[in-house]
DNA sequence: GCCGTTTTCGGCCCGACTGTTTTCAGTCG
């Protein structure tokens, strides 16, 4: 059988993204095997767990140390262990071999699912994207049982959108429209309360829809103006209370809409994520009620517990009416957030207006396109009280790094412009973000280094090393006295570039025996280091620097999504060394400099 | 396949919408 085709499976590196795929590649056999759904849905929650599990999943699958985590039973920490360990999985080999491995494209296809994609394979052999089109046109699959000629035509819509666009948007790309999208629905007169719900809600870095929920007494009309409204390309779904549509960006939309009493239940349950709901409910169910998007009713024949607060009319007021304190959307991943909130142990989570300045932003000096003073200027108006210059190093020459002497130089400068700003109020740091060389060292000598107030190294070329060679090479910049904090750790961008193999507890481990950082770089691009990973720096002591990357001045708007990532990773302002105000942050970058 | 202060067996969320149906199956979230 030939599984080259997946890149997650039997390419040799085993990660927890091709552990989270090859549990949901199971799920969908199973279901196209028409196998018991619960079954199904088992391995996709344990996907789900995968991937979200706050600390080193894989190397505790290759210890088969997977017990106790909840989701993962016996059978699928068996599986996962011969994964992790072998880089191979029998059970999953023989599954494949029953269909083809292109049949993975269909269930991209908006309308298809197991039922209806069996069905095309089993009479038409269907098992390509190109197959289904031949289908669709030729009429065969139209005479199917349970297809029409509207079906088709559906099918076919989806077909031509898939070759238009990609159906996953970066949170920065969807946010313009959404927040114009959600001022839309404000400002109708029969919306009451209103929020955009989902994925969004949540932080999430990559969205595939914006989920927006409103109060009504007039939901048709809402929903006309939903529909109606500017930038709509397709109508996918118009019904009463909820309606769907598409975008010309691409993207879609659904609405939703409910009672004033029912907003609550709503807006929670449209925020999900789904493992929270399904926490959230059972938690219900154990109290003697359930729960739905609706409203919170007493269930079955049992004397149920009483609520503490009741009646809800707040998403607050319903966590604790369950005796739960309230849950940011940021936490809802279920990574122990519910087990948190019953015992008072959730985070106070680091908010934006608590960012006193900021790290890594360029200048004209290499890629940025303000000067010095502009990128100044913006950060006071932003009420920031400092703003650290790091522009790229000789090595970058493509991002017109600068060499020692042109880096003294703008120290020079920095100095300079810091005597015209009125003392204790606003400073400019000089730094560097300097290239981490293929074997490790850094782009500047040490001497160079240490006239400077603080470092951000980065890896910026030999992208494609082994995990081995650039986990090393990153570890020994972290142990290098200079490095204040490491630079977007594994230079991802989102839907373009995957992450560069490295150790990632490693290198937290390195960072947190050294005090060096690890920067959470903002730019909705990158995002790095993922959120899923902060948890687990947290406990190991290691702090962070919120950094826009910014190249010019509008870019530091970016922070918010850096405060997404934080909060999304559980962390409080003590963790984020950025929210010092000036004369504590001076001494900390000085204490580092000390070598602690 | 997972889970247990209701259960080690028998549950596991379910409502809205659409299309092909003549009362419901499939998909989606």
């Amino acid at each position: 059988m030939d599984l080259r085709g997946d890149p997650g499976y039997g390419g040799g590196m085993v990660t927890r993204d091709s552990l989270a795929e090859t549990l949901r590649h199971i799920a969908t056999l199973l279901e196209l095997k028409g196998e018991n759904p619960f079954k199904t849905r088992a391995y996709n929650t344990g996907a789900e767990v995968v991937e979200s599990f706050a600390g080193d999943i894989v190397q505790r699958a290759r210890d088969a140390d997977l017990k106790g985590i909840k989701g993962i039973g016996t059978a699928l920490a068996d599986k996962l262990h011969e994964l992790a360990s072998t880089g191979r999985l029998e059970y999953y080999e023989n599954l494949r071999a029953e269909f083809p491995d292109t049949i993975f494209e269909l269930f991209g296809v908006n309308g298809l699912g197991p039922k209806k994609i069996k069905a095309l394979y089993e009479a038409h052999g269907v098992a390509s994207l190109e197959r289904l089109r031949e289908v669709c046109e030729s009429g065969e699959a139209a005479s199917l049982a349970g297809f029409g000629a509207k079906s088709v035509e559906k099918i076919l819509a989806a077909l031509d959108f898939k070759e238009q666009f990609a159906d996953l948007f970066r949170h920065g790309d969807a946010a313009p429209e959404a927040e114009r999208i959600r001022e839309l629905l404000r400002a109708h007169p029969a919306v009451g309360q209103c929020a955009i719900a989902g994925s969004y809600r949540r932080g999430k870095e990559v969205l595939h829809d914006l989920d927006f929920i409103v109060s009504t007494k007039d939901a048709p009309a809402v929903m006309a103006a939903f529909t109606g409204m500017e930038g709509v390309d397709t109508v996918l779904v118009a019904g009463e209370t909820k309606s769907s549509v598409r975008l010309a960006s691409g993207l879609q939309c659904d609405l939703r809409a409910v009672t004033d009493a029912e907003y609550p239940f709503a807006l929670n349950y449209f925020t999900g994520s789904k493992e929270h709901n399904v926490a959230m409910r059972s938690r219900a169910l154990k109290w003697g009620y359930t729960l739905n998007e609706y409203r919170l009713a007493p269930a079955g024949d049992k004397e149920p517990r009483p609520l503490r607060v009741d009646p809800v009319t707040t998403e607050e007021e319903l966590y604790r009416a369950l005796g739960l304190d309230f849950v940011p959307p940021a936490l809802r991943e279920n990574s122990g957030e519910i087990e948190a909130a019953e015992s008072g142990g959730l985070p106070e989570l680091v908010a934006l207006d608590q960012l006193r300045g900021t790290f890594h932003n360029h200048t004209l000096a290499s890629d940025g396109k303000a000067s010095l003073g502009e990128m100044a200027d913006a950060a006071r108006e932003l009420g920031l009280q400092y703003l650290g210059i790091a522009d790229h190093s000789k090595s970058s020459f493509q991002a017109n790094g600068l060499d020692a002497e042109r880096l003294l130089a703008q120290v020079e400068e920095i100095a300079a412009l810091n005597e015209t700003y009125p003392e204790g109020e606003f400073r400019l740091f000089a730094g560097t973000e300097c290239d981490i060389l293929r074997d490790g060292s850094l782009d500047f000598e040490d001497g160079v280094l240490a006239r400077l107030d603080y470092v951000v190294a980065s890896v910026h070329n030999a992208f494609t090393l082994p995990e081995p060679e650039m986990t090393k090479r990153i570890l020994r910049a972290a142990e290098n006295p200079h490095v204040t904090m490491l630079g977007h750790l594994t230079g991802r961008l989102l839907l373009e570039r995957e992450p560069y193999a490295v150790d990632v507890p490693k290198v937290i481990d390195a960072c947190a025996a050294n005090g060096t950082a690890i920067e959470i770089n903002a730019n909705p691009w990158r995002l790095d280091m993922d959120w899923r990973w902060w948890k687990l720096a947290k406990e190991k002591g290691v702090k962070t620097y919120i950094n826009p990357d910014a190249h010019r001045p509008e870019h530091l708007q970016f922070l918010h999504y850096g405060i997404l990532v934080a909060r999304k990773g559980w962390l409080e302002r003590g963790d984020v060394l950025n929210c010092l105000p000036l004369g504590e942050i001076e001494a900390a970058l000085a204490a580092k400099r000390r070598g602690r």
